[in-house]
RNA sequence: GGCCCCAUCGUCUAAUGGCUUAGGACGCCAGGUUCUCAUCCUGGUAAUUCGGGUUCGAAUCCCGGUGGGGUCACCA
């Protein structure tokens, strides 16, 4: 079973190891990403591990949702998922043998007994310290109580003699020192025979032949619990490098439960944000290039990431409830939004083609013959966007003419002058009337037909974007018309005395 | 409470004893461009937690205070 594990520099094996008890959490994500980071520079394997030994609380949906999210992100995964339960059998021999060689004793302590003792020690305030007890009986006792049926747990057996040093060198906060005095005799083994988080994680990385354990520095205090016990199995323990921690603004650690689903990364696919947007600012919260660049390809990041540049505080998510345009950390927007105006075109239209689907707005025509009218449009209005949501709805009126007129806009774009009721029909009279369609032809017309009624060119030109999107902001009206093609800006102008009347 | 860890602009961070009047990014504010909005450009705002050392010189090293986080289950 457990033999000496065959850690090799030159092949590194890392894995991510959620717990299936709730969402893929940005947290989760993040020490996902920074594990496949890892293990794509090293040329390594990025392992899948669900860690469902809690059955009370795992959940198959949850297994569906973090695959789905890893998947989404693109932290595809090179073995797995494993599931830890599978090997039960396996933390189990190694509680044996850590018997069997002395590194562990049966407990008869009873949980009531200790609950208490762990109560008054706490109203004391004083520190509660499992004490060992059980460590002395005797084999012929011990052989005695379990012949008579007597309730048991496993307990690791923490070296007492001359109060050794127990210590590991992070790769991320360096040497981490602890005095075995300040270590209990942990149970290993409930008394159901069932295995402890403590044991299996351990037992699992082993077997898995992990060379980096990459976690959150919530796992920094019991490193060394696993320190003894790789060292009691006579296993090389793997690297350590631990991550700190995402808080909120009040550094309260991240929850579901507390924060609601903008924790979540399902929340950020629904919201319209691009998987490899988020990955970059997850990247960035905790960590930081050399050069100080912030916008990474894959390959890039993946070049320029080191577990030697993580740092050691933790650092905030920065979201605020309620705050309607930063619903989100304000930097992860601005990410995203950077993303989606300057990416090539060609490898952002496949979010936004599933964006328009949902929505009912694609069309096939989109993809061959109007192939290139499409990507202008995207192209003229992605510098307003944030979100690949904005396209179906901020930019519905470009994909339908099925869209909602902005009251707002309506009333100041459309009704400061009762005279729009007949210049927006003259003006799509005389659009209309053009051979081409043309930005510049378009210019001409709105520019003399404000010379010839003697009125602000804005009046005509603010009043004609609402008309034909609904909305007081846009693009610039002459590529907009010019974008929207003349029978539609000739069909939405005449109709705009509709929505005017209606109006007044 | 014990133990462990951490501490630079509001937020993410750079500066690994001198190139620093502490740099960048986001946000915010102002100006430019303009038919609106966004983009874009320019500028501005704003930080080394405090107190002692060490040193010719400290954000950086040491000690202490304070603050924050983690962890102390027959959870993972």
């Amino acid at each position: 079973m457990i033999e000496e594990s065959e850690t090799n520099l030159h092949s590194v094996r890392v894995r991510f190891a959620p717990s299936p008890t709730g969402y893929l959490h940005i947290g989760g994500a993040r020490t996902a990403l920074y594990n496949w980071l890892w293990a794509r520079k090293c040329g390594g394997v990025f392992i899948l591990r669900i860690e469902d030994t809690d059955l009370e609380r795992s959940t198959q949906d949850s297994v569906q949702e973090i695959l789905e999210g890893l998947k989404w992100l693109g932290l595809d995964w090179d073995e797995g998922p494993y599931f830890q339960t599978q090997n039960l059998e396996k933390h189990k021999e190694a509680a044996d043998k850590l018997l069997r060689e002395g590194h562990a004793y049966h407990c008869f302590c009873s949980k009531e007994d200790l609950d208490k003792q762990r109560k008054e020690a706490e109203a004391k305030k004083t520190a509660f310290m499992y004490d060992g007890r059980c460590r002395k009986l005797g084999s012929e006792e011990v052989r005695h109580n379990l012949a008579a049926g007597m309730s048991s747990v496993i307990r690791f057996k923490v070296p007492r003699d001359g109060n050794p040093l127990i210590t590991f060198e992070d790769a991320v906060y360096g040497k981490i020192e602890k005095r075995a005095k300040d270590v209990e005799d942990f149970v290993i083994l409930r008394s159901d025979h069932t295995p402890l988080y403590i044991l299996s994680n351990a037992v699992d990385d082993s077997l898995d032949r992990i060379t980096h354990v990459i976690r959150g520095a919530d796992g920094l205090a019991n490193t060394p619990k696993q320190i003894l016990i790789y060292n009691a199995l006579g296993i090389n323990p793997p690297t350590f490098a631990h991550m700190p921690l995402t808080l909120d603004n009040k550094k309260a650690k991240l929850s579901k439960r507390v924060h609601g689903e903008v924790v979540t990364i399902s929340y950020y696919r629904r919201k319209g944000f691009l998987p490899w947007a988020l990955c970059n600012f997850l990247a960035l919260l905790g960590w930081s290039s050399q050069d100080g660049k912030e916008f990474f390809t894959e390959a890039e990041l993946i070049e320029a990431f080191d577990l030697s540049r993580i740092n050691r505080h933790n650092s905030i998510f920065n979201y605020v409830p309620g705050d309607a345009k930063n619903w989100t950390d304000p930097k992860a927007i601005h990410f995203n939004a950077t993303y989606i105006r300057s990416m090539a075109l060609n490898d952002l239209v496949p979010y936004i083609k599933d964006e328009l689907k949902e929505n009912g707005l694609w069309l096939t025509d989109y993809e061959t013959t109007s192939k290139e009218w499409f990507l202008s449009v995207i192209d003229l209005i992605r510098s307003r966007y944030h979100v690949v949501t904005d396209f179906s709805s901020k930019g519905r009126f470009c994909f339908s003419d099925d869209f909602e007129f902005d009251p707002k806009a309506v009333k100041k774009n459309l009704c400061p002058d009762p005279k729009l009721l007949d210049y927006l029909p003259e003006l799509a009279g005389e659009l209309n009337d053009l051979s081409g369609f043309d930005i510049h032809e378009i210019e001409d017309v709105f520019r003399d037909f404000a010379d010839k009624k003697q009125v602000k060119a804005g009046l005509l030109i603010n009043a004609a974007r609402t008309a034909v999107s609904g909305s007081s902001v846009g693009p610039g009206l002459f590529e907009l018309l010019a974008i929207l093609g003349k029978d539609r800006v000739v069909k939405r102008l005449n109709d705009s005395v509709n929505v005017i009347m209606k109006r007044v």
